[in-house]
RNA sequence: GCCGGGUUAGCUCAGUUGGCAGAGCACUUCUCUUGUAAAGAAGAUGUCGUCGGUUCGAUUCCGACACCCGGCUCCA
């Protein structure tokens, strides 16, 4: 028997014995190693633990570890499922299984267009630990299309992906592989898979939902299943318990616990009613953009929520977008329709007078409300909302000055948006699609190539999206991390060479030659309405104390205190600041509790000592107990906090 | 728009195999007067999402619609 060497990842070298498995190698290496692995990496390659090496490869052992390992582990679970609801369901097929971000999905087509519910799900999961408890082998299997067309021949879906695998050009000479585990159950699949189902113990299915076949509305919809699956127990809880603490923050529920904005079903889905809260909130966001863009150089402008039909002609609104506008009209004169975009009524600003290149940059600002036509299964509290307002400017400029302006532009998106306590963003890049675009190649590689410019001259690392730009010119997007690593797509700056040319606009360049300026889209809290949401769940309802609705809460101990707790609440009122009195008439535990939950951060508690010394107790949100505070100290500090947005 | 689930008091939810509904919290009043996350008592509160159908009778069964939730699709 002859030997093989292998070479491993960190550069040494095993010998093997002639026919070795990557399994065996694993266990050479040590037995800990060969428990933990799921897959082997051979050449690159990723491989059966099953299967035997060559000598002077290069083998890497893949575990739970890592990501690679998960992936596995996840597609192997979804074989699993499938195997469960086959069998639960005789007559069902099944079409296709990734994993996906922390699990993975199936989707089926049960008989005669059953559908599935949550309450299948606990059936579906005992059949997926009976089959994990048995640890069946996954064995692979190869095939000729021929031979795989008749070993799927009772589903469907299966054979139309190995039709058009063979089709396809690369796939052509490929066999098709299959995995078979258990009796009865064959799946078609690339692999590779963990060696057995015993493997597979740390999981749970998540939900079920209808999923279009190959993801077009026009084909049947199957009966999706999600599930996540994880390498240990640990994992999984950890997994279930950032769920929940994610839906602890959901804007939805925290807009009602902590009176902010209803969605009244009988106003229409996609519309919402601020309540005084919530305004307060809303209005102090909209105060700080109004105070940057002014010193930022804007122009404020206003525009109606109406236009003629006329306008989204001209903008083109009406031949692109149209599905998204709400329905017409019909006035005297013609057809109304609601504005979906500021944009149009912005050029209408531009073209009333004769610009000259002197009035350029031209930056017009509108806290501008639009109406969407969302469809209805779409809406998603403030996130995906039909009525909302944009913090929208169009900014004019000549082509020789966009970089810079683009440049300065980066600056004051990165700095509003980080008084809202994000510090972590990523930029994007979109580029041309040459089959969905207009305007000449020149100036979009010249617009490009200034957008680019402008991140790198920032140092800003960004990731380029071929092909993703607006038909009217490339864009720069970006998205923040909030508090719990979770990424919002907030700002965006698109260039636009589309409707200057459309609403014909044009500007007097210092040689006295009429020019056509490039005009800039760009947003930074996007929709004021969907930003909101996303500072809800950032901070988690507990607003810094300059965001806030009320920041303080005052509560004399017993009604003998109440005449200097309300010279308290006078004195901090008379400062600006928010306040809310709570009279002794509950136990001050019960008070304290009350307006805890409502999140306000300073609770001041006055009584006795505070009386006679002028001072009070004061409860911060998230610091200890502080007794005895001069209120004149404590205003101080107030004031600090919110003049410095904490 | 599509698939599945849902809608009962201000909120969170229980309930009725068809006979006009209930808890906790919140609210109102009274008592207690409190030093840091739930004092006690009493009281009031509902077109059981809307409209139609079946029925002697519908919150319950059926249908349509509205709205919400989880996805799919879409997102200028």
């Amino acid at each position: 028997m002859t030997d093989i060497t292998v070479l491993l990842p960190d550069g040494s070298e095993r010998k093997l014995h002639e026919g070795a498995t990557v399994s065996d190698l694993a266990l050479d290496v040590g037995e800990g190693l060969a428990k933990a692995a799921l897959i082997g990496e051979v050449n690159g390659e990723e491989v059966d633990l099953s299967v035997v090496l060559s000598d002077g490869a290069t083998v890497n052992i893949v575990t739970s570890d890592s990501d690679k390992g998960l992936e596995t582990l996840r597609h192997s679970t979804a074989h699993v499922l499938a195997q469960a609801v086959l069998e639960i369901y005789p007559g069902a097929t099944f079409a296709i299984g990734p994993p996906i971000e922390h699990g993975f999905y199936y989707d089926f087509a049960i008989p005669d267009g059953a559908t599935l519910s949550d309450e299948t799900l606990e059936d579906i999961e005992e059949k997926m630990k009976e089959i994990i408890a048995a640890d069946q082998a996954f064995i692979r299997g190869e095939a000729s299309v021929q031979e795989a067309l008749e070993i799927f021949v009772d589903h469907p879906y299966k054979c139309e992906i190995i039709q058009a695998a063979d089709s396809s050009e690369i796939d052509a000479a490929e066999v098709i592989s299959f995995y078979r585990n258990g009796t009865g159950f064959v799946d078609l699949c690339r692999g590779p898979h963990v060696p057995s189902t015993g493997k597979l113990q740390h999981f749970k299915l998540m939900n079920v939902a209808g999923a279009y076949w190959r993801g077009d509305e026009k084909n049947p919809m199957l009966q999706r299943i999600y599930g996540t699956a994880w390498a240990n127990k640990k994992q999984l809880k950890d997994h279930l318990f950032r769920l929940e603490e994610a839906a602890k923050r959901d804007h939805r529920k925290l807009a009602n616990e902590l009176d902010l904005l209803s969605f009244p079903s009988e106003l229409g889905g996609g519309l919402a009613v601020w309540h005084p809260k919530g305004s307060q909130v809303r209005k102090l966001m909209e105060d700080y953009s109004r105070e940057r863009h002014e010193s930022g150089g804007y122009k404020f402008v206003y525009t109606p929520h109406l236009a003629n039909a006329e306008l989204f002609h001209t903008s083109g609104h009406l031949d692109f977008y149209s599905e998204g506008m709400y329905p017409p009209m019909e006035m005297d004169n013609g057809e109304y329709y609601l504005k979906p975009m500021n944009c149009p009524m912005h050029c209408l600003i531009y073209r009333a007078g004769t610009k000259s290149y002197r009035d350029l940059p031209l930056r017009l600002f509108e806290l501008g409300t639009v109406y969407r036509y969302e469809r209805a299964g779409t809406l998603h509290g403030l996130m995906r909302i039909r009525g909302f307002t944009q913090d929208d400017a169009h900014i004019f400029t000549s082509e020789e000055g966009l970089a810079e302006e683009i440049a300065g532009l980066l600056e004051f998106v990165v700095s509003v948006l980080k008084a809202f306590g994000f510090e972590e963003f990523s930029f994007n890049l979109s580029t041309r699609d040459p089959e969905k675009s207009v305007g000449d190649d020149q100036i979009w590689e010249h617009a490009t190539s200034a957008l680019e410019e402008a991140l790198n001259a920032h140092g800003l690392p960004f990731q380029m999206k071929l092909g993703d730009a607006a038909f009217y010119g490339p864009k720069i997007d970006i998205d923040v991390s909030d508090a719990i690593g979770r990424s919002w797509q907030l700002s965006t700056i698109q260039l636009d060479f589309n409707l200057p040319e459309r609403f014909d606009l044009r500007y007097i360049d210092s040689s006295g030659e009429r020019k056509r300026p490039v005009m800039i889209h760009r947003a930074l809290m996007g929709s004021i309405e969907r930003f909101f949401g996303v500072l809800v769940e950032h901070y988690a309802g507990a607003f810094p104390a300059w965001l806030t609705p009320i920041q303080v809460a005052v509560l004399p101990v017993a009604n003998g205190h109440e005449e200097y707790a309300k010279d308290v609440l006078g004195k901090l009122e008379g400062e600006g600041f928010r306040c809310e009195f709570y009279r002794a008439d509950n136990p001050l535990g019960k008070r304290i509790r009350d307006v805890k939950t409502q999140k306000i951060p300073y609770v001041l508690v006055v009584g006795g000592d505070d009386v006679s010394n002028g001072s009070v107790g004061v409860n911060a949100r998230g610091s200890e107990v502080e007794r005895g505070v001069p209120l004149t100290a404590f205003i101080e500090r107030l004031r600090t906090e919110v003049d410095t947005r904490q």
